[in-house]
RNA sequence: GGAACGGUGGCAGAGCGGACAAAUGCAGCCGCCUUGAAAGCGGCCGGCCCACAAGGCCCGGGGGUUCGAAUCCCUCCCGUUCCGCCA
């Protein structure tokens, strides 16, 4: 969430930042939030009032009994025992009125990054880099590479969505003999690319509600989330949730940041608001792999590690021989959580599109002030600062299997039908380096 | 799932109804001493709200008893050990 403080010491500039969002709503909600900010302190002040009235009375009762004055002490008593009645009452209205704030902020988007381009949709998003296309741009593919992936898949005996769609539900993939190995090879070779530098983590796949409330799919995205309510634990959608959290309440070194994860987790998506669309072939899957980078970071680092994070992924990929670009994600087309952001997207010749395989985020601290992540900051000479703050975070896919398994099979699909394996992936094939024939 | 014992500041660890934000040790910061460092000595040294004041809040979370709770009670969570069950 965003520092309420914000709104008292620099509110023009919240609404004109959010106003960029083009969200219509947030206007209103500033305005609640400013309300309820403005009732709350002057309750706090009141209650925090008579609570020092009653520590006070409540010392002297003591040394009234110390002193063996019983009469005084009872009548003292009973002052403070009304006194405790109105504290009662102003701090129920305190924690009402501080619920009700904390609700309006947990829905409030993140304030986009200076640099974050303006727009309304994803039409508006430039392209910063690339696209990287054959010879002929998109026209440019070979006859041979204009096959969906569903159809070469099945063909191959290497996708098997009718069985998925059997022992589970629609929207589930299955992935057989070399396909299954190719998927495991791209989770294997992305941790390997980034293990120079990332930790890797194998974290738990279901988590509280006040995890998946940290990271921001909570409250408000609740409907893309599978649930298991019995235990009160929920599936997670990537990665990022688990990792953002291992430090969640706890105050880190500076000297730790920025402190780097990697993580390859099965994700689970209900998909809710997306019935019907890329229902074919492995676009769009309830369940699908996935290897995630992550960071913590001092302010400071963060928009360096922000490029360095792309430069990772648009290397993976780019190493994976397969058409790309990367995108600027505009305001209006932002995630909630996000102060600026990246895709990486390729191009898939069979069905016709480009296709996100990767997101990389900067979230500065609005993850980070849920999950209250905090570290210890030094100054120009190394010399602690008194206090704590906020540290920022980011990550980003470093690789999400389904899309970049359909896009590797209808780009390097060979005119006689067969799949070469892409060169980096061999050593993880088990001696495959062609899929079929 | 059952039982026992625990959960206190960056760490270790006292306190178990009244001046306790909390002894002590370690770590850290400042200074003295030293050519420099270590040792030694002196001082400082948790976090949060709020305007850096006053004041308030925080001893796993929540609730209760009381004039007053780190301390008593209830409940939940977590940890350790033992039992049960098991990949």
């Amino acid at each position: 969430m965003i520092d309420v403080r914000l709104l008292r010491s620099d509110l023009d500039a919240v609404r004109a930042s959010l106003a960029r969002r083009g969200d219509a709503d947030l206007d209103s909600l500033v305005d609640t939030m400013i309300s309820l900010d403005a009732k709350l302190r002057e309750i706090t002040a009141e209650r925090d009032a008579v609570r020092a009235k009653v520590n006070e009375l409540s010392k002297q009762v003591g040394m009234l009994r110390r002193d063996g004055d019983a009469a005084g002490a009872e009548a003292l008593q009973a002052e403070s025992r009304a006194l405790g009645e109105t504290e009662n009452t102003l701090a129920a209205d305190h924690d009402t009125m501080s619920a009700k704030l904390r609700e309006v902020l947990l829905v409030v988007p993140n304030l986009p990054h200076p640099d974050s381009p303006d727009g309304t949709s994803d039409a508006d998003n430039p392209v910063i880099s690339g696209p990287f296309l054959p010879a002929g741009g998109i026209d440019g593919f070979a006859e041979h590479q204009r096959v969906p992936h569903w159809e070469i898949g099945t063909d191959l005996g290497i996708l098997d969505s009718e069985r998925a769609t059997k022992i589970a539900a629609s929207m589930f993939t299955m992935q057989r003999g070399a396909g299954a190995t190719l998927a495991r090879a791209l989770c294997q070779y992305a941790l390997d690319a980034n293990a120079d530098a990332f930790e890797e983590v194998r974290p738990p796949t279901l988590v509280s509600t006040a995890t998946l409330t940290s990271t921001g799919q909570l409250p408000k995205f609740a409907d893309d989330a599978y649930a298991i309510e019995r235990d009160d634990l929920w599936c997670i959608p990537t990665a990022e949730v688990p990792l953002t959290s291992m430090y969640a309440g706890e105050v880190l070194a500076q000297a730790d940041l920025p402190a780097r994860f990697m993580a390859y987790s099965p994700c689970y998506r209900r998909e809710a608001g997306s019935a019907g669309r890329d229902t074919r072939g492995m676009l769009r899957a309830h369940e699908f792999d996935k290897v995630e980078i992550l960071a913590l970071a001092t302010p400071d680092q963060a928009a360096e590690l922000l490029t360095e994070m792309v430069g990772r992924v648009e290397r993976l990929i780019s190493s994976l021989g397969l058409h790309h670009r990367v995108i600027e994600i505009c305001t209006g087309d932002m995630g909630q959580s996000h102060h600026r952001s990246f895709d990486v997207e390729v191009y898939a010749p069979g069905c016709e599109q480009w296709l996100e395989v990767s997101s990389v985020s900067w979230f500065s601290d609005y993850q980070a002030r849920r999950a209250d992540i905090r570290y210890r900051p030094l100054d120009a000479d190394g010399k602690p600062v008194k206090g704590t703050a906020l540290v920022h975070t980011l990550n980003g896919s470093a690789l999400a299997v389904p899309r970049v398994w359909a896009a590797i099979l209808e780009t390097n699909r060979q005119p006689d039908g067969t799949i070469a394996v892409p060169k980096v992936l061999h050593p993880y094939m088990r001696g495959i380096t062609v899929i079929g024939g």
